[in-house]
DNA sequence: CTATTTAATGACTTACGGTCAGCTATTACG
DNA sequence: CGTAATAGCTGACCGTAAGTCATTAAATAG
């Protein structure tokens, strides 16, 4: 008797279409833009069907958020699976974030909404335990691998893993965010190229965790 | 004949009452939650009346926004106007947005609505340009400290002062921002307490942009 | 073939930002 | 003064969009 397994898949196959037209209108138009009957028609589906599968707008937005959040876990799972020393593992990552946000910028973009909870009016618990838990997936990547890089001896014994993850995500979303919103801002006013500051910045950062033997392995490969 | 400068000073003095009234119930409520009733009934005044005096809710949350920005101004100018070397008084800016952080986190909140144009869907020319403009009054105020720090010798004439500007900020607002909304969350999940990580991470860049000289000072100092 | 459960619908409710015709108070002027 | 002109204010009203629910249609069970 496969009838509750089919319908089961159905169900999850519907959920997926909703997805899909919601990514179209939400990467298009934006939270606040979009409307629950334009992803209603893009869906194919009546607004009240939206419903049934997704308790608000903002949960419907999150999901498709999450579908970002596992983009770049996997590039960073990608980044990681090389034979490379853990250091210029660690440095490619840096590397691949900075990639995700060229190449996934209404996904980073999304990544907003769900760090800010004072954004959020209608976001169900459930919908707030899955993004938490991919959240955590990917800091606990990161995090691993810093760790692994301080067991190796190329990052210093006195940097906290975690606080050192913290660091290196804050500066460099800082200035994506300033990247995606301001750049030309910043080009005419300071005359800056922010992208240049990043890897500015990030090399900084990097070169003061490293410790003195680790040095040269970084410098001889970027 | 001084009737047209009385109603002007009547009329300033109103726009004061509804910005009044505006910040009360935005900082309870929060942009999206605020409703212009509230802010009427609050001002004592008919919605109506609110649209007179700006144009739609998200000037008003700016224009309450530019009150923050002036108060920020306003602890920069006098964290600088002191007679210590300009090296301290750097550090002390970093200092003093970390205390505007703490005691009027409110306004802080607010930045980031005026900082991410994506989130704009009525707000006018006429109050963007004047948001912008307080905003470069305080980059300024900023770079031009660090490029004094360079004159006198102790910050590397390699650095550029905007660019050095843009890291210190995005750094620091970066993990503010987290402390805002995810505190407990980072200190659950990872341990990690972001003030701690700020500090560090701050010191940290600021370390690596002093000259030689310039190191034995602050330390002196902190 | 009928009863029951499940899925989908779209008209409806509610809430809120924004508008505007009209009202009231103030000022200008003969 | 008294009346006309002007400026300031009002709140009922409009349009839009999120979210609901009684009803209908389809699939499954017996």
């Amino acid at each position: 008797m496969g009838i509750p397994e089919r319908k089961e898949r159905e169900k999850e196959h519907r959920r997926e279409e909703i997805l899909n037209a919601a990514q179209g209108v939400f990467f298009e138009k934006g939270l606040q833009t979009a409307t629950m009957d334009e992803i209603a028609e893009a869906a194919e589906l009546s607004k009240g069907t939206l419903y049934l599968y997704y308790k608000s707008k903002e949960d419907l937005y999150l999901g498709v958020m999450i579908r970002g959040m596992d983009i770049l876990h996997n590039m960073f799972v990608e980044a990681t699976s090389t034979d490379e020393p853990t250091i210029v593992k660690i440095k490619h990552l840096g590397d691949t974030y900075y990639r995700y946000f060229k190449e996934h910028r209404s996904f980073f973009r999304m990544f907003n909404f769900f760090l800010n909870p004072l954004l959020h009016t209608q976001v169900s618990e459930e919908m707030m335990g899955l993004c938490d838990s991919g959240n955590q997936k990917i800091w606990k990547l990161v995090i691993d691998l810093i760790q692994r890089g301080i067991d190796e001896g190329d990052i210093r014994s006195t940097v906290d893993p975690a606080e050192c993850a913290i660091i290196l995500w804050s500066n460099s979303n800082g200035i994506m965010m300033r990247m995606d919103t301001q750049e030309e801002y910043f080009k005419k006013m300071l005359g800056v190229d922010l992208e240049r500051v990043m890897q500015k910045s990030m090399a900084m950062l990097f070169e003061t965790m490293l410790t003195d033997s680790a040095r040269q392995k970084v410098v001889s490969v970027s």
